[in-house]
RNA sequence: GUGGAUGUGCCGGAGUGGUCAAACGGGAGGGACUCAAGAUCCCUUAGCUUAUGCUUACCUAGGUUCGAAUCCUAGCAUCCACACCA
């Protein structure tokens, strides 16, 4: 018989509970949005995966709850919510696994997005699948071209040689993801190399200043905007020409005070005009240095020790006529400024330490005025500031002074200019690869690169390619060869693809009209549900997506499509989730727990619940199954609780207890301190369950402020109370004022009067007597006090003020520590 | 190096200047129920000790205050991001 009541009280069956109210949820189509509603929208985005093969990792489960909790809580609120999910389908695995194990990107990719689909479907979010995007879709990426076009017309979208990495064996060129060591990721032996190819652009730096300025209006997490700003980097100063070989070229510096100290000038190795400078003489070295550099990837460059060569070319600094050495160093980087530095090692560390290794010559002209700069003495460079030295006629005017005059001279002499300089370069979108969006481009001949009409998009993936050698649409030769759109004559096709950034840079946007075959959205639409008003993401996205889809949305609403600025207005960044006992999670260790399994052994509530309630959302945490058991454990507790509870009369104190914490509850949600919310769901459970009966009312409202976190679960019981709506469907809860407060105005009395005996006690104990007792009330408190019931507890003369009392009597300003809860307090 | 964040008991973490030996969860120990296990429930979990008591406690050192985990100053440590941007 045990084991028959033990069946009895373990009665809850999680899995069928979810595929219940999950097969519910669609057949009623309960999460769709519709434009109609008369209540005002919220559109709750979390950012779309990339589906790969291997499936819903954990970190997907944690993104997508944050997100669908918050989506489910603005549902609740009352708002019209639009949450929709979809795919970032293009992308180097799917072309990596059909290089590797020879599967069809296209195949690899529909299998990968059913498998994610049924997986999320799984998990409960409330996603409107009817609104689902799918990047590798032609319907979908036809508008990618589309927007190709435009930013052609708009001059925003241009051609340029950029340097690639190159690998000779697979004849293809690498992703700096695929460069190991320096090698190409297939083939550790070979060497990547640097090739220089005819790649597209889009003008990104159009944009700069307004991508800078606009930062500090949106709700984004601080360190995001930080760093939003440093990769936008703008910076202040002045070009100034140098010249070699009768040929002037423009130098950008910060530091056009020390403009008389340069005493060599260093270019980029990936300078266009490098082999010019390189004479007949250094030739051999050079090519020794080249070989030694072999990845554009700048975070490989800067691991590098600074290294350089000497072009044999000598440049003339404008100021002096003085005649520098040109050399080339690694720590240049080609895209910023000109691509080449004035080096001044005296008051520049960069330079200091490559003049140090080359035994160039340095040359202090600034003073630190404290000390003595010695140029034959000196250890570090000096950055300081101070006054000008061996400086011509600006000697004794202090840098920061000279760095206008200079300017301004500079200008005089038409030798140089003021300028402004943005780290943020133009994005190289093309990739010299299959799965991603075609560039709608043809090469003719007798025209050059014409774009493709229109009306002729999209332009489709051809299917039949090979894979492993090269570009694989440069092997579809039927799909390269069309007509030029406009000479009619034997023209080639773009063979490069689009960087998948593009991508993911406005599907937010198509969310909105998904299903648009005419056009890339109804812009009465979009301006319905956009901008975003709530992202959750990875905050590795913090630059690159990030930056990429405010670009788009800034160059769409130029365009007159959309009528806002930004994408997000507020954006929340998860955590990252470790693997039980500390190691980063990996597919490799295979150490990283999987929810679709995690949640047939616990349910898909509990692990929602339990993925928020270990740390606030945003901060990393351990993976602990331990942990996820606890909350498997409570919501048994609550399942059984419900089930037998007796509907009736319960105490005053719960209904207050309940009030607060539906307000508590709220606010939580609303500044993702999802935690503390199940902190307090946990102690309004264990007051309830004290309780002999307890009110329908406070069952419901229990239900409904645990749904966000646990929604099937909710829903079940909200049936089982004889509920016929759904309780997803269902308002939050109203928070009230109730009553308790007489009571609390006792508390108020009970407490000063027992924290001033304390004092008055410590006092006395000391041997001061205390006779009168002042206090200081803030004016919302002052009203709440009982002035004879304070002289009763207190035993003294009793005088209250409110702190807004002019005529007051408190000589040590007591009054300025009055807070709500707690009067300032003198004695006498 | 630059920018940001953080330091609380065995662990994860709440925490408003007084109600803090510090919520909640996990872990550990003990007990109840059971033939037993699981589940559930109860208790304990700084030290002395068992008293409405004392001592030591919220990174360290100072300070403000009648009173500090909470405010200020300095230092130390950790984490994250950007990293040679001229």
């Amino acid at each position: 018989m045990g084991i028959v009541k033990a069946k009895v009280k373990a009665n809850i069956n999680f899995g069928k509970i979810e595929k219940k109210w999950q097969k519910r949820w669609e057949e009623n189509k309960v999460f769709h949005a519709k434009e109609e509603s008369k209540k005002k929208k919220f559109y709750s985005l979390e950012m779309f995966p990339y589906p790969s093969a291997s499936g819903l990792h954990m970190g997907h489960a944690l993104n997508y709850t944050i997100g669908d909790i918050f989506a489910r809580f603005k549902r609740m609120q009352g708002f019209n919510v639009i949450h929709p999910m979809g795919y970032d389908a293009l992308g180097l695995p799917a072309e990596n696994a059909a290089i590797k194990a020879g599967i069809h990107p296209e195949k690899y990719t529909k299998v990968s997005m059913k498998n994610f689909t049924s997986q999320l479907k799984s998990l409960g979010f409330s996603y409107d699948w009817s609104r689902a995007v799918n990047t590798s879709d032609p319907e979908y990426y036809k508008w990618d071209q589309w927007i190709f076009l435009k930013m052609l017309e708009s001059g925003l979208a241009y051609q340029k040689e950029s340097a690639v990495n190159w690998c000779s064996e697979c004849k293809t060129v690498l992703a700096n993801e695929q460069v190991v060591d320096g090698a190409c990721w297939r083939h550790e032996k070979t060497k990547v190399e640097i090739k220089y190819l005819k790649q597209w652009f889009f003008k990104t730096t159009e944009y700069a200043d307004e991508l800078l300025d606009k930062i500090d209006g949106l709700n984004w997490p601080e360190r995001t905007k930080q760093m939003q700003k440093h990769w936008i980097g703008k910076s202040y100063g002045a070009e100034i020409d140098f010249e070699t070989n009768g040929q002037k070229f423009s130098v950008f510096t910060t530091r056009p005070d020390t403009i008389y100290g340069v005493t060599f000038v260093v270019f980029s190795p990936y300078h266009r005009d490098v082999e010019k400078f390189v004479t007949k003489e250094q030739k051999k070295e050079f090519d020794k240095f080249m070989k030694r550099i072999n990845s554009v990837s700048e975070k490989d460059a800067s691991l590098l020790e600074k290294e350089g060569v000497f072009t044999g070319s000598y440049a003339i600094n404008p100021v002096n006529n003085e005649k520098v050495p040109i050399y080339l160093g690694n720590f240049v980087v080609s895209d910023y400024g000109s691509g080449m530095v004035m080096a001044v090692p005296a008051h520049d560390k960069r330079d200091f330490e490559f003049a140090k290794k080359y035994g160039l010559k340095i040359k202090v002209v600034i003073d630190p005025v404290d000390f003595e700069l010695n140029e034959n003495k000196i250890t570090e460079a000096y950055v300081g500031q101070g006054t000008l030295i061996n400086s011509g006629e600006f000697n004794g005017i202090s840098n920061e002074k000279a760095k206008d005059l200079i300017v301004e001279y500079l200008s005089k002499k038409k030798i140089g200019r003021k300028s402004t300089q943005f780290r943020l370069k133009d994005w190289g979108v093309s990739r010299q690869r299959y799965w991603g969006t075609p560039i709608p481009i043809v090469y003719c001949k007798k025209c050059g690169a014409v774009p493709v009409p229109e009306k002729e998009l999209p332009v489709k993936l051809p299917k039949k390619v090979i894979f492993g050698k090269g570009n694989p649409l440069l092997t579809n030769e039927k799909w390269i060869s069309v007509k030029c759109p406009r000479c009619g004559g034997n023209g080639k096709r773009e063979t490069d693809t689009m960087d998948t950034f593009v991508n993911s840079s406005w599907y937010f946007l198509r969310y909105c009209d998904s299903n648009n075959e005419k056009e890339i959205f109804d812009k009465k639409k979009v301006s319905h549900w956009s901008p975003v008003d709530m992202y959750v993401g990875g905050a590795e996205h913090a630059c690159m997506h990030l930056i990429y889809s405010r670009f788009y949305v800034k160059f769409l609403r130029d365009l007159g499509l959309i009528d806002f600025d930004e994408p997000a207005l507020r954006l929340f960044h998860q955590g990252m989730l470790h693997a039980e006992g500390g190691e980063k999670m990996s597919k490799s260790k295979g150490n990283g727990p999987d929810p679709i399994g995690t949640c047939k052994k616990y349910g898909v509530d509990s692990l929602r619940l339990f993925l928020v309630s270990v740390t606030s959302p945003d901060k990393d945490f351990e993976w602990s199954e331990n942990g996820i058991d606890g909350s498997s454990r409570l919501l048994k507790r609550i399942y059984e609780f419900f089930i037998h509870v007796k509907i009736g009369q319960n105490s005053e104190s719960l209904n207050f207890e309940m009030n607060k914490a539906i307000k508590s509850i709220g606010e939580n949600i609303e500044n993702f301190e999802y935690r503390k919310a199940t902190i307090k769901l946990r102690e309004i459970f264990e007051l309830m369950i004290k309780e002999e009966k307890v009110q329908r009312g406070v069952l419901e409202d229990f239900l409904k402020i645990l749904n966000p976190f646990c929604p099937h679960i909710t829903e079940e019981l909200w049936e089982k109370l004889g509920n016929k709506e759904f309780i997803s469907l269902s308002s939050w809860p109203q928070f009230q004022n109730l009553k308790m407060n007489e009571s609390k105005k006792e508390d108020l009395n009970l407490k000063i009067i027992d924290t001033a005996s304390k004092i008055i006690h410590k006092f006395e104990e000391k041997g001061q007597k205390i006779k009168k007792v002042y206090f200081y009330f803030v004016p919302l408190e002052f009203n709440k006090v009982n002035k004879e019931k304070l002289m009763e507890g207190l035993g003294k003369e009793v005088f209250i003020y409110s702190v807004q009392d002019k005529d007051k009597y408190d000589p040590e300003g007591k009054s300025k520590k009055a807070r709500l809860g707690m009067p300032g307090i003198w004695f006498e």
